[in-house]
DNA sequence: TTGATTACATACCGATTGGTATGTAAGGTT
DNA sequence: AACCTTACATACCAATCGGTATGTAATCAA
């Protein structure tokens, strides 16, 4: 018998494991949530061995941290490249961000859920690490319009509001939203919970529609 | 060597096994998530074995459907139950329920969770029929405040807002805040979504705190 | 050029998974 | 009393789970 002729098969360059990994994972726990997502599954996702997922993480639940941080970071770094900070008043920047995230809805459903809400609902008394992480990366979320809404306070204040709070739900109405267009099937209750926040705004800062 | 003696060993009295299931399904199921929440532990739990189990229900999937349509009843029931449908006024008994959901936050954090929230976020595209009996769920939730939300909305119309929408944005606010609470480990965004969503009521309706 | 380190691949493991096959005792029907 | 059905319990199963042990080729510092 001849000796086996090693076909290399299609390799994943040397280097790239760990980052298709954490794309393997972002895609499959979007949909089918992080505990049901097993190593294998990554694995074959992401064209790599087993030797290679444990090489880059100690466990799942340590992908499962570095999934949900890439997110943060991820996320940070698409909403400070687009250009809806550089109106000049505060508020018109809030509500661009709110026309940025309602285009997103635009995408396949599972492509606008949010990784870190999405984890965080399965592991937060079970993973303490992942449950930090996630709390960083909704925390993140917050400073997308927390500046914006202190300076739009700062020059209308509104008694009993806090621009901490405001942001929250802007978290509030982005994952509340996504819960119910995956329970309905349809995106249409997610652009109507950030319509919603976008009135209730105008309303606080006096702000009618056709003022634009 | 003697016979066996058959300990009976504190069954679970015949008839209760199903209901015991669900019941342990809600708990586990809150804490842990749908996918991490095996059959064994769900009969570990239940004090019944894996035969009962089946007996009852043909598969996993099968019990998650029963697990969110007894969640529905549960809480429907329980809504339904409560005197803030008894005040003269509609948004009087919009902002009474909201009292109530406020009031449920006073809870450890795993009991105010919603079963239908947690279940669909894993399961809406690997599981139909979960995913259906969470849409049940959900729109239920819409019926609590539904009516009361037209009847005020045929006093004090609004443009561009319809029952349907505002309706939603409770359910928009409970999700929401449950995935904020979950993740900062702290009940507070939950209750502040509720007062943001007060405020903005009472805006749409020109009912200003001071006049109860 | 050598030696160490990094980045994987291969092969394997015990435990757990959802599910099944079969037995049995209780309760209702005739 | 005989029989059937319901409601479980017991025992088992193949597949999959997360994780480990070990081997090897590429990279890099000296």
């Amino acid at each position: 018998m001849t000796a086996e002729t090693r076909v290399p098969l299609l390799r994943v360059p040397r280097g790239e494991a760990r980052a298709r990994l954490i794309e393997a994972a972002r895609n499959l726990v979007r949909r089918k949530g992080f505990a049901a997502t097993s190593v294998d599954d990554l694995c074959a996702a992401a064209g790599v061995t087993k030797g290679a997922f444990f090489h880059h993480f100690a466990s799942k639940e340590a992908l499962g941290v570095a999934l949900v941080d890439d997110w943060t970071e991820m996320t940070g770094a698409m909403f400070a490249a687009h250009p809806y900070n550089a109106k000049d008043d505060p508020l018109d920047r809030v509500l661009a961000y709110l026309d940025l995230r309602r285009a997103l809805l635009e995408q396949p459903l599972p492509d606008f859920t949010c990784v870190a809400g999405t984890t965080v609902q399965e592991t937060y008394e079970t993973s303490p690490a992942i449950r930090a992480a996630a709390e960083r990366s909704i925390r993140s979320g917050f400073d997308h319009v927390l500046p914006h809404l202190e300076q739009a306070l700062a020059a209308h204040p509104v008694p009993g509001v806090t621009a901490e709070s405001l942001a929250q739900q802007f978290q509030v109405a982005t994952q509340g939203g996504i819960i119910l267009a995956k329970a309905m099937g349809d995106p249409a209750p997610a652009r109507a919970a950030f319509d919603h926040l976008e009135r209730y705004l105008r309303l606080l800062f006096d702000r009618p529609e056709n003022a634009a």
